[in-house]
DNA sequence: GTAGGGATGGTCT
DNA sequence: GACCATCCCTACA
């Protein structure tokens, strides 16, 4: 079955044309249009129909959309971020095309007691105070100089949850072109799993800029999440629970399991194999 | 595919 | 002035 292809549809990104499908693993063909989901480990994407076909109706019809509301956000950080995987954030650029992206890793910043979040101790900074704003309110802060990350606020003073990977799902060729104009010119064309399996990828694929920090996810126009009611929905097993990264100076605080990502997803930025194999992960 | 090292500049102390 | 919730490129297996 290795290498078998099909032709899927694809209306909602571009109604002629028929894209070509690897559904045996995440490869793709040469016009970018593909999708990457493993269908093996993802069986709820193989359905009667390709996921690709499925998503393209989902994305035509509206009664299918569910934006999530500040409801959603007014939770705890932990479950937050567990119940960010497998939605969709929606990016609307300036000229009315929409980038869709399944969220398949996210991490845990408590606020408080938590010594490796921002929030730490109660501190807050001007570059912070999204964080202890209302639940669902956006915090871009930049990193290492050139990069910005995207979080998003919780339930619980100062805490917010990291979004780290997208599962790239429309409006792949443009997500390609903001993530080139970064890169060297001439440097390798990104695998389509590649162009969002990163905290800062995202932000660049997505064109989410400094000026989205302190903007509400729940009402703004350009930014908001949807619940994906075309796949099942992602089982306790299907998350793995794993340390931070990044944050290995803060000892103990660092090895709190509150990196969750979904089993086996090919978008995920670091799989942690030892964390898979623990009690409660396997 | 994976590991190692360099680049980079905003933020905080 | 040090730190940093990252990324990219290169070398090597």
């Amino acid at each position: 079955m290795a290498g078998r292809k099909r032709k899927l549809l694809v209306t909602a990104v571009a109604p002629e044309e028929t894209v070509t499908v690897n559904e045996n693993n995440n490869s793709t063909d040469s016009n970018h249009k593909t999708t990457f989901v493993n269908l093996k480990k993802f069986p709820q994407c193989e359905n009667t129909q390709c996921a690709e076909t499925e998503r393209s109706h989902y994305f035509l019809n509206s009664d299918l959309q569910r934006k999530l509301g500040e409801d959603f956000f007014n939770q705890p950080c932990v479950s937050l971020a567990k119940e960010f995987l497998g939605k969709v954030l929606v990016r609307r650029c300036a000229d009315g095309s929409e980038l869709r992206g399944r969220i398949v890793e996210t991490e845990a910043y408590l606020g408080g007691e938590d010594q490796a979040s921002h929030s730490a101790g109660g501190k807050r900074t001007k570059r912070n105070m999204a964080m202890f704003m209302k639940p669902g309110t956006i915090y871009v802060y930049p990193i290492y100089g050139i990069y910005l990350c995207m979080n998003v606020s919780s339930e619980g003073e100062g805490a917010a949850v990291l979004l780290r990977s997208l599962e790239p799902l429309q409006g792949l060729p443009l997500m390609r072109q903001m993530r080139a104009a970064r890169r060297k010119e001439g440097a390798r064309q990104l695998k389509d799993k590649e162009l969002c399996n990163g905290p800062s990828k995202l932000c660049q694929a997505l064109n989410i800029s400094r000026c989205f920090d302190q903007r509400d996810l729940a009402s703004d126009p350009e930014v908001w999440v949807e619940r994906d009611t075309k796949t099942s929905s992602v089982r306790p097993h299907d998350i793995v629970s794993a340390p931070r990264i990044g944050i290995d100076s803060h000892g103990e605080w660092a090895k709190k399991p509150w990196r969750f990502y979904l089993r086996g997803h090919p978008c995920v930025s670091v799989v942690n194999k030892e964390a898979e194999k623990l009690k409660g992960n396997e």
